[in-house]
DNA sequence: GCCGTTTTCGGCCCGACTGTTTTCAGTCG
């Protein structure tokens, strides 16, 4: 029984955590959290990168790490970790989750007070016992009692990109309309695009700053806040009702570019740009470029270098403009360095939508509905995927309706008279036992044919892999539908072989989708970027069940971006002669 | 513990905010 990538990186935070908590040099401690985070976004199985002896080719991991990882793939578990859990009770390294409280109160509340569960502590907290400690008042107290009420409150973690976009949006816009604000935006991790989101951060532009407590009271009032976590002339922070944490900064015009660079991040990518402005002379923070001494120590008299844009930054640093959903020191850094980052992909790329339902089975509008939507939508082409047989929760269609459908397909087809080109496909199920869900004499009638996992989805490694590899190996599939089957923010993927996926799609010349739906983001990008780089061929569809979710196809572009994707990989992005060319090769 | 267009040793990003402090420590991002 060997661990996953994600068992072992969590094993490294909690390792983290605790050595943290020990007071160990934070330099280590942050060497623990960095190799948690690498693991967590690495598109192969650490056990087959340990097998090639490429471990240390990870970013963050390196002989020390790299000798524990293979330990743990060895052994199941990690000598270190054992030893530590047992100096550190596990509730002490639960309080530090609470907002406010890091290793130095969670030390000082389990020596002083022997509390070592969040439930101790909130005990203690509200018998008055903690205001009496060094350090502490009556108001670190209560925000102690606040910090396990929101931590209660929350109900997960980190919420979907779907989620937090729009509640940035809507924000935004009550700041956009305040006569002080001249520019507002999100920066974070919501600029870059990941699949899910710990907190938001917003920034506004203003003339001066003497307009900054005006625009802070609006917005720590919003009717959505649920408490204020922090309140000055730069910087607020608050809890939305939803248990959303939203941080909003405000700068002056003239150093918006710094600022919207150091905000949207990542971490890393700051670190190394930083880094580089230091090798060039300057100290880059989110206000300017300053000049310092060859000790790094800032040259006050010197004049600073301000930003008005990223560009500006970017270009300081030697650097192209770099996309933000590329700002994970993931390579981008190089490339800009050697101009030479790719033309990403954009949502005025994407002509066709090759995934939908309709009324037919569990979508619900109809076949004309959807295609007179996706006309307005600016498609060019559509295919229409309702669901196969054995979905009997979403109506899936049997053989006799599957043909009926095609007919109805065609009339509508030919109604709109060449302003939209509608296709008859299916999304059709792999079945639990490996076996498709339409025998292939029905197959080679469609235009095209859409296999996804829908049912079964925690099986073992072995049979997951095989349903994959069953469909993907069929030369009437011509797209494999998320193919991970996660569901953002709490359902895992299916424990399938990824290299070996991979690698039957490059054999076979099948498509790998990433579904737009905000909830799926499937495949993620890590994942999309190691098909590209293997020469494999994408899809980026909306899944649409209704009208509406046409418009989510931005959340599957800016996946795509994230996985460096260029348009021609793209099968939607491509010409109706080109897609229907690759269409008819593939049924042969 | 990682890492190298200053370095195989000695750095490692750095500022805002809060609450407790008589000048700073802790936390966060």
């Amino acid at each position: 029984m060997t661990l996953s990538n994600r068992q072992i990186a969590d094993i490294f935070d909690t390792v983290a955590d605790i050595l943290q908590l020990k007071g160990e040099i934070i330099h280590r401690v942050l060497s623990y959290r960095r190799a948690a985070e690498s693991i967590r976004e690495l598109p192969r199985d650490l056990s087959a990168i340990a097998a090639e002896d490429k471990l240390t080719e990870i970013p963050g991991i390196g002989d020390t790490l790299g000798d524990k990882i293979k330990e743990m793939l060895t052994t199941g578990k990690l000598g270190l970790y054992e030893r530590l859990i047992t100096e550190i009770p596990v509730g002490v390294v639960e309080i530090m989750r609470i907002n406010g409280v890091g290793p130095k109160k969670a030390q000082l509340f389990w020596k002083e007070l022997n509390i070592t569960t969040v439930q101790g502590l909130e005990q203690a907290a509200r018998a008055g016992k903690l205001r009496d400690l060094s350090g502490m008042g009556v108001k670190s107290e209560q925000k102690v009692i606040e910090g396990i009420e929101a931590l209660s409150r929350r109900q997960v973690e980190r919420v979907p990109l779907g989620t937090a976009l729009p509640a940035a949006e809507s924000i935004l816009g009550v700041l956009r309309a305040l006569p002080q604000c001249l520019q507002a935006t999100v920066a974070g991790s919501v600029r870059r695009a990941r699949p899910t989101i710990g907190d938001i951060d917003l920034l506004v532009a203003v003339r001066e700053m003497s307009d900054s407590p005006a625009i802070m009271q609006i917005f720590v009032t919003l009717p959505n806040v649920a408490r204020i976590l922090g309140q000055g002339d730069t910087k607020s922070s608050v809890e939305l009702l939803n248990g959303l944490q939203v941080d909003l900064r405000v700068l002056p015009q003239e150093r918006w570019g710094t600022a919207l660079q150091y905000f949207t991040g990542s971490q890393a990518h700051n670190i190394k740009t930083r880094e580089i402005a230091l090798a060039k002379g300057f100290s880059l923070n989110e206000h300017a470029l300053s000049p310092v001494d060859s000790n790094g120590t800032i040259l006050e008299d010197a004049p600073k270098l301000l930003c008005e844009t990223e560009e500006q930054v970017y270009h300081h640093l030697g650097l192209q403009w770099i996309p933000p959903e590329l700002r994970e020191d993931s390579g981008e850094i190089e490339r800009a360095r050697d101009q030479t980052l790719p033309r990403l992909i954009t949502l005025d790329d994407i002509h066709a939508d090759l995934h939908m339902h309709t009324t037919w089975s569990d979508g619900k509008h109809t076949i004309r509905e959807m295609a007179e939507a996706a006309r307005e939508r600016g498609r060019k082409f559509i295919v229409i995927t309702d669901h196969s047989r054995s979905l009997g929760v979403a109506n899936g269609l049997s053989i006799e309706r599957l043909l009926e459908q095609q007919n109805e397909v065609r009339r509508v087809d030919q109604a709109l008279n060449g302003s939209i080109r509608v296709f008859h496909g299916t999304e059709m199920d792999i079945n639990a036992d490996g076996s498709l869900d339409y025998p292939d004499e029905i197959l080679v009638q469609l235009d095209f044919v859409i296999a996804s996992l829908h049912m079964s989805l925690r099986q073992e490694r072995d049979q997951i892999t095989l349903r994959l590899l069953n469909a993907i190996r069929n030369p009437h599939v011509d797209l494999i539908g998320h193919p991970r089957a996660q569901m953002l923010p709490n359902r895992e993927p299916v424990d399938a072989d990824m290299d070996v996926v991979f690698t039957a799609a490059q054999q076979t010349g099948i498509a790998l989708e990433i579904n737009a739906n905000p909830a799926r983001l499937d495949l993620e990008a890590q994942y999309a970027r190691r098909a590209l780089d293997l020469g494999i061929l994408l899809a980026i569809n909306t899944d649409a069940h209704t009208i509406e979710q046409m418009d989510l196809m931005n959340y599957g572009v800016m996946t795509a971006r994230r996985g460096w994707v260029t348009p021609d990989h793209v099968l939607n992005t491509w010409s109706l002669e080109r897609f229907t060319t690759w269409m008819t090769q593939r049924g042969q």
